[in-house]
DNA sequence: AGACTACCAGACAGATCTGTCTACGGACAG
DNA sequence: CTGTCCGTAGACAGATCTGTCTGGTAGTCT
């Protein structure tokens, strides 16, 4: 697994050659992922999470010079640790495409267990901020990602639909980071697996009648 | 310093024939309605729904004493609606219950489809305030409402393992409400309809193999 | 030594949000 | 006529949030 490149570490570090210039910037994301997570980037306010990680105001805004941009950074670290842990969990499972298909539905099992567990952190932001935002945006990116990377699965798996199959998976892990916070019982994870499992055998199988759909 | 659209209250009075005290009630929840699930509810402030209301901030506070108490009576009002909607569409395919399962998630292409169509009210209300509140548990009932109701369709159309099936189904109704905002294309409604008649069928299926399954 | 960098501590301005309180007016029953 | 209920209009307090700005400390490079 490789951390993705894209997300801005800073050139101002090869600039100074500076080892341990960005430290208080670690401590901030660090303490934002935990607190936006926790309760909301509107609940979380700069203040707080300035005490909490240590560090002057004036750092803080020199890194990030606006909240958006913390949010942004913390939405971008929260698609590298989920993709990551998906990825994870699908190769967990085995080298078959079709096997990694279930498996990745382990990641959802394990976040829904997890302490403090609130869903997904970009369908709450999105809740959080209008469409057109460069968060929403964001999340429509991560979504699509997503999306791609299974329907790549699908493909490789032979599935007789990849673009359906992919879409029904997505919709369940959507479905099951969505309501695992809701739904009182903590098996919405499970149901979704089990359910995926179902979709992806169905999907293998040679199509049984070619006749007409009702 | 004239209020937009100035909405003359003897004339709304003179219009519903008065008679009705708590006339003010009804306009600030429409407008509440309105703009929390535009906004948020942490976003859209008591000052502006007051003044889009064209009501006094005294006479909103004697009908709702803190802003919780708007925020839940507008979940209530959403659970109607929402119900009212998946209940129409359930119907609407026929007396089947079988046909019913499936014919619900014409509410939510409808949903998706509608101008302004910001996901789940419920998901995102969640999404904004922590687990323990009212708010949070008033979601969480709300979606064991539907889990329910939909079990109690697929019990009745003689599905094999009624509480997984209604389990797979809710997952992607949620699936479909959350991510109907986020996936970029529109048809993601669509796909859980699909996937749900193929969830629906195989469940009514005799079953292939008996062998224990734990 | 001087310059530069990274950082801490906290006051401050300006906006915004919730909730209270005063002052006023029309409708209606006794 | 008077008291009561329902409503408007808006000032106000107090908290909170974002973002700026000043001043001070320590280490590092030249």
């Amino acid at each position: 697994m490789t951390p993705p490149a894209a997300t801005a570490p800073q050139a101002a570090r090869a600039a100074t050659g500076n080892a341990t210039a960005g430290n208080a910037r670690e401590k901030i994301l660090a303490t934002a992922f935990r607190l936006f997570y926790a309760q909301g980037f509107r609940a979380a306010g700069i203040d707080t999470i300035i005490a909490e990680s240590g560090v002057a105001k004036a750092t803080f805004y020199k890194y990030f010079p606006a909240k958006d941009e913390l949010i942004l950074a913390y939405l971008e670290k929260v698609d590298a640790v989920w993709t990551g842990q998906l990825h994870a969990a699908a190769e967990a499972a085995g080298d078959e495409p079709a096997a990694q298909l279930v498996g990745l539905f382990d990641a959802l099992t394990t976040a829904c267990r997890r302490d403090g567990y609130r869903g997904c952190a970009f369908i709450n932001a999105a809740a959080e901020s209008p469409a057109g935002t460069r968060v929403h945006d964001r999340t429509v990116a991560h979504k699509q990602q997503v999306l791609a990377w299974i329907r790549d699965l699908a493909g490789r798996a032979g599935a007789r639909d990849p673009d359906q199959l992919a879409r029904s998976l997505t919709l369940l892990l959507d479905g099951g980071l969505a309501s695992g916070v809701l739904d009182g019982s903590p098996d919405a994870a499970s149901a979704a697996r089990s359910t995926a499992a179902q979709l992806v055998a169905a999907s293998l199988k040679t199509p049984p009648a070619p006749g007409g759909n009702p």
